[in-house]
DNA sequence: TCCGGAATGC
DNA sequence: GCATTCCGGA
């Protein structure tokens, strides 16, 4: 036990606000049971004391800017009790998070990555524990990047409860209530979101879940689009174009909603339930 | 500054 | 599996 290294233990005080805890549980990472970087990203960028030193790059979506690399590379290092470590191999390590589709690197501006969200919570959350919250906005979290989020768990969460019936905690019009149903801002799964009404997927046998998610499900355009005109949620990214009918696949480059890879031949997956 | 291959360790 | 370290190249 490398105690002494450590030097953000966890998310606290602060702002008042933190990641889902899975964001921080170093066990659940998964082929791993060391803190992974993107974590402790994660840690730096939400901490108050760190926005000099990395920073959620304002109006971007997911995007932050490491302000200090050696700084950075400094507290890594620490954490990781590699005195010799610099930002050279802490970028390299980042790079890696490139092919699996964590990070991306913002082309053009210095220092400047994004993180995939959409990608994190596929993976991390665990059992899909409707308790965790997508991720709480974090003050300097533009507030789209976490709506997006959340029309990414919804994107998943969906199919899921046409599969399981209706009237399932997780059915639209249970959710739509939960929404909808007090003046308060949107649920991000912070305290508003009572067991009573989200009571953890965990709940449920993992035979429930849908087949294995591929790094990037081509979710189906009902899916990604609002389910209902009226509804005054969730818009869409700025690369965001609705779903063209038959039209063929554009290249999107947004991290959001990156290109899909070819479509699986499954018989019957037009997307409607049974 | 950034990228990615390769070897290596845990 | 996930870095860490080193390195050549763009």
């Amino acid at each position: 036990m490398k105690a002494g290294c450590s030097i953000v233990d966890k998310a606290e005080g602060g702002g008042g606000y933190h990641f889902p805890e899975w964001a921080y549980k170093t066990e659940s990472s998964p082929g791993s049971r060391q803190i992974q970087l993107w974590h402790f990203i994660l840690e730096l960028l939400q901490k108050e004391e760190f926005r000099h030193v990395i920073a959620w790059q304002q109006g971007e979506y997911g995007e932050f800017v490491i302000k200090d690399p050696d700084e950075v590379a400094r507290l890594w290092g620490r954490r990781k009790c590699k005195p010799q470590m610099n930002y050279d191999k802490l970028s390299r390590a980042l790079r890696y998070y490139y092919n699996k589709r964590i990070l991306h690197k913002t082309k053009g501006k210095r220092f400047t990555y994004r993180f995939n969200f959409s990608k994190l919570i596929f993976v991390n959350c665990p059992l899909w524990d409707a308790r965790c919250p997508a991720l709480l906005a974090p003050p300097a979290l533009p507030t789209q990047l976490v709506q997006n989020v959340v029309l990414s768990r919804r994107a998943l969460v969906e199919p899921l409860v046409w599969a399981r019936g209706p009237r399932h905690p997780l059915h639209p019009e249970v959710l739509e209530k939960s929404r909808l149903g007090s003046a308060s801002p949107p649920c991000l799964g912070g305290s508003c979101c009572h067991p009573e009404e989200f009571p953890p997927l965990a709940a449920f046998p993992c035979p429930l879940l849908p087949p294995p998610l591929r790094d990037w499900a081509p979710f189906p355009g009902h899916v990604l689009h609002p389910p209902r005109p009226s509804l005054p949620l969730l818009p869409p990214p700025p690369s965001w174009e609705p779903p063209t009918p038959g039209g063929s696949p554009k290249p999107n480059p947004s991290p959001w909603a990156p290109t899909a890879p070819p479509p699986e031949p499954s018989p019957g997956s037009s997307g409607a339930p049974p």
